[in-house]
DNA sequence: TGTACATCAGTGAACGCGCGTTCACTGATGTAC
DNA sequence: TGTACATCAGTGAACGCGCGTTCACTGATGTAC
């Protein structure tokens, strides 16, 4: 496929590769070796762009976490953004099932030897700050209730991703719950 | 440590070495060579309990599901039930973090293949049907209060094994919010 | 415009590892007579 | 109570595998003069 011996945009390839792999069998399919040979290239050049593993699965959670928040924040400037994001929070994680469970899962737990991947999620949960001082009260009650959405909304998309509510109703019972009083 | 050529009781005892290996290294740091070698017995050994890998996870994730709608059970005795299930459920997570991650996770996503574990999930959330059918409003009003609840709450659950919100103010946080009128 | 050379971005072979699982086997146990 | 034998629950060695990563190296590119 490639003709030239420099690739020209290794990195942004092999996330790519990642994240394809990421959705075809969840993180446990994602290896240096399998994405180094869906690019074309050998494993060795990984490491010309990525220290190691860790840091290509850190780049591919941050990209993540940005489309996230894109589609969170096109989301919002809807009409009625509370149920339109809701709808776009829980859409993200049954589209990118496997992306989502990385970007949340157990791998980056200790978010301090990822900083990079720390802004990243930061920048893509702005929205919720900005709830919790603009819209409706200020102080505990106010934070409380952000948090509480952002749990409800959470909560869905979770209970849907591992089969736990019947994924065909996703988009009706997560409309219906988000126009409630309190979602 | 074992004197005698039969371990006696070896399947529960690699389920509960599983479980000990799930939570210090999540359900990537559980092999069966690991396993049998804390049980103190042959990788070989396992076959004649499970007939490989994911029956053995499978059985561990039943157990979870068990200990799970126990704790779950309990709570609901309490003179504020609400409120007692949704702290059961997140210290349940914090407590047992590798087993909550794989009881919910992608390992056993086609329910199909796993009958057993289905049962025990079903089990553990039982009290969730039982309440839709006794508390409040009975139709699609209840039903979705009732799934509303459960997402609030399996959300705040993720939130604070994500790292997402503070850990500290676990136990807070859900009392506050599963104590406002909509929790 | 041409050339020397530093630097960058790849290669291929090899390392050591732990894994899931199978094979042929053996020690221990239980049961029928 | 003793014995033959089937069955059960282990063992140890070996299989093939894919992995992450390192090594010494090479082809391509850019820059200074």
């Amino acid at each position: 496929m490639r003709t030239t011996y420099h690739h020209g945009d290794l990195a942004p390839a092999m996330i790519a590769a990642a994240k394809a792999l990421l959705e075809e069998g969840g993180v446990g399919a994602v290896s240096v070796r399998e994405t180094a040979r869906r690019v074309g290239v050998s494993p060795t050049a990984t490491y010309r762009h990525f220290v190691d593993k860790d840091a290509l699965l850190a780049a591919v959670a941050a990209e993540g976490f940005r489309e996230f928040g894109a589609a969170l924040a096109e989301a919002a400037e809807s009409g009625a953004p509370m149920a339109a994001m809701g709808q776009a929070y829980v859409r993200f994680a049954l589209a990118r099932r496997g992306l989502f469970r990385l970007m949340f899962g157990p791998e980056f737990a200790d978010r301090e030897r990822h900083p990079a991947l720390q802004v990243a999620a930061n920048a893509a949960f702005g929205w919720l700050e900005a709830r919790v001082r603009n819209g409706g009260e200020a102080g505990p009650a106010g934070r409380e209730a952000a948090i509480a959405a952002w749990a409800l909304v959470h909560g869905l998309a979770n209970l849907f991703l591992d089969g736990l509510l019947p994924e065909a109703e996703a988009e009706a019972l997560t409309r219906a719950i988000t126009t409630q009083p309190c979602g």
